[in-house]
DNA sequence: CGGTATTGTGTACACCGTCCACATAAATTT
DNA sequence: AAATTTATGTGGACGGTGTACACAATACCG
């Protein structure tokens, strides 16, 4: 017999779309466990491939872990978007910038909590520092989550909301305060709240944020 | 010849002080290179004992990690005790409050850049969660850094600086932000800045701190 | 149709954490 | 002081990991 072995399960020698596969393996694991459950052997062995098989689409485990972690942020960006979109369009520019930036942090929340694994798949340090699948990682409107938010402050200065000299690096310190909370959301003290709590204390942080901003 | 092999460098069959020594190794290795480099093996090579050793003093290799985290914490509560000691005891306790939120801002993120690896490894998130060494993560005043930044917030209740009724869960909503700007340096988008442009921001995020906390 | 580039396979290596049986030395009991 | 128990380090093994190298099978292109 010429094939036998385990279970080639797969007819043609050829996978077709390995890439795509291997991928989505490692998503379902950074979901259902963080980043470090993105191992390239257990990714092979879902595609019913042999390991060495995934060097023909990523140099490295580390390699597939930043296109997990593309995807990750991708995931992140549609949660703000979709928040995003349930502002309604008020009259006021002021109020609509407001639920803007709530949108944008409560989004961020959500996410956190609702997908942990994701959330931290997204923000683990990879190797090489920079990026090149820079649109990987974005939503349905072309921006990732931290150039989300730069639109939020964006709009806050039109609305006047923010003054314009205090405009440059203010996503910086929104962001931390958000990111921050998200982190003792998923792993730190608060980690026993539930989702009302988080909601309560979300909406203090963002009072701060707005203003302390200002 | 009963002992040959490798090289003993060690005459007596007993080590004396393996548990130390290893956790020492554990601290030098996250110092340098993060929670992931706490390897167990690496560190009984450096304590000079097979492998094995290491499991009558540590459960696990998480074990020996947590008491590494532990360390960590207690290195971040120092650096934060020495930045509260700097804060002259000038007459108004307003500015007395406030310089010492201050310190403890300032003391999380020196620390944070000037020791990332221990940094890292104090917020890294091990198996079980509850912690039994409760005091070999604190500083000399017996608290750990969350509890120090607590403190720091009742005096601004003292000086009349934050309302009562909102002072419970305020540590929260300021640890929030300091930790995330601590990543966003450490890791994230602020990776290269220097010390200089670091404490700008810093200030910038203390200021809108002291501001929305009100 | 025949050569060539692409993609999956097989084998092998070094490293990791951890289990088990055993050896040695210190502590304790007799 | 001798005997026994307990604490600590050793040796060897197993299954897991990432990855390098040579090879096999297919798709593609002239």
């Amino acid at each position: 017999m010429t094939t036998a072995k385990s279970s080639p399960r797969r007819s043609t020698y050829r996978h077709g779309d390995l890439q795509r596969v291997l991928l989505a393996a490692g998503i379902e694991l950074a979901r259902a466990a963080g980043p470090d459950a993105v191992v390239l052997r257990e990714v092979t062995r879902r595609a019913g491939v042999v390991p060495n098989a995934a060097y023909r689409h990523f140099a490295s485990r580390d390699d597939l872990l930043r296109a997990v972690r593309s995807a990750a942020l991708a995931a992140l960006a549609l949660a703000i978007e979709a928040e995003l979109a349930r502002v309604r369009p008020g009259k006021r520019v002021a109020e609509v910038a407001r639920a803007k930036l709530h949108a944008v942090g409560v989004g961020y929340l959500r996410f956190a909590q609702a997908e942990p694994g994701l959330f931290r798949t997204a923000f683990v340090v990879t190797d090489d520092t920079e990026v090149k699948e820079r649109d990987a990682m974005t939503g349905n409107s072309g921006l990732n989550p931290f150039e989300l938010l730069g639109a939020a402050l964006d709009e806050f200065v039109v609305a006047g909301l923010l003054a314009k000299a205090k405009r440059p690096g203010a996503e910086y310190l929104a962001w931390s305060a958000v990111h921050g909370l998200a982190t003792l959301v998923i792993d730190g003290p608060l980690r026993r709240l539930d989702r009302r709590a988080t909601v309560r204390i979300g909406d203090r942080l963002l009072e701060m944020v707005e203003k302390g901003l200002g």
